[in-house]
DNA sequence: AGTCGCGCCTGGCGGC
DNA sequence: TGCCGCCAGGCGCGAC
């Protein structure tokens, strides 16, 4: 469940520990592929060079290097983690990356739902073609939301999961979303009044923002990539509280099965 | 074209 | 104590 709070954890811990004079001396890889095959000739790719920078695209992790970008997604339970060569290869560990200082960079996946993709200098990726704008960024704003919104007919909070409206959001924070912004999960896009944006927008930038600062949220596999667990579970106000009471009003928190993940909301407050 | 539901995958946990 | 079945969900894909 890393969503764009943990990811943006993990890039900048990437980004500033990551040393851009430290060169590739070997890649390992302990299976072929992950969701998706990964490239062959991987190692061959990317030894010699170094990692200049690593930026975020909605939930996809960027590692920039002289001759080209890797692209990766965490899927459900994966992990980057830099580590010292004393430390052990676990199972799932399952590409290793090593450079000449003896520093590995190790990517953890128990599921296999993420990713590993090489992107050749100046090239796109198809996965990345199709993604909506950033939530954080002003692209996301209300003229925006308003057009994506009215001719469709989908609840809410499917459509703030759907990275082609909105990158980042998954199922956990797209319930806290909208129970800061008192809409129902259930309420159809269309349904949304002009005047609810503003305070949608702003939920997004509040729960994002404030879970970034917390370092994420871990809910089973999530850890940073010192890892560390992030501490934003802690300040869920609906996600996994069901038959809790509500912060603001009191009442059990409930819990419905909506596009076969787990809707969390109040029912009194959200409307 | 929009909407919906499936399947991938493993570890953890509840129930018997 | 052990085993079975269910659940977690990001995302592409196929069906309607």
């Amino acid at each position: 469940m890393p969503e764009l709070p943990e990811v943006e954890t993990v890039c900048r811990q990437l980004r500033t520990d990551l040393s851009s004079s430290d060169k590739i001396k070997r890649v390992q890889m302990n299976r072929p592929d992950l969701r998706w095959p990964m490239p062959e000739d991987l190692s061959k790719l990317l030894v010699q060079q170094s990692v200049q920078t690593v930026t975020r695209r909605g939930k996809y992790i960027l590692f920039h290097l002289p001759k080209g970008r890797l692209l990766s997604h965490l899927g459900m339970s994966g992990s980057w983690r830099l580590q010292s060569t004393a430390e052990e290869i676990r199972k799932h560990d399952h590409v290793v990356i090593e450079f000449t200082s003896g520093r590995r960079l190790v990517f953890h996946d128990p599921r296999r739902f993420g990713m590993i993709d090489w992107m050749p200098l100046g090239s796109e990726h198809k996965l990345l073609k199709s993604l909506g704008p950033e939530p954080l960024s002003n692209a996301f704003n209300a003229e925006y939301i308003w057009k994506k919104t009215r001719k469709r007919s989908v609840p809410i909070k499917l459509w703030l999961m759907n990275n082609q409206n909105v990158v980042g959001i998954g199922n956990i924070y797209a319930s806290e979303i909208l129970f800061r912004a008192r809409i129902s999960p259930f309420r159809k896009t269309n349904k949304i009044k002009h005047d609810e944006i503003p305070k949608l927008i702003e939920s997004v930038r509040e729960v994002l923002l404030e879970a970034i600062d917390a370092g994420g949220s871990s809910i089973r596999d999530y850890v940073s990539s010192k890892g560390e667990q992030g501490n934003f579970q802690d300040c869920h106000d609906v996600y996994g509280r069901k038959n809790k009471l509500c912060f603001v009003c009191n009442s059990k928190i409930q819990v419905r099965v909506q596009g076969s993940r787990s809707t969390y909301w109040c029912k009194v407050c959200q409307v």
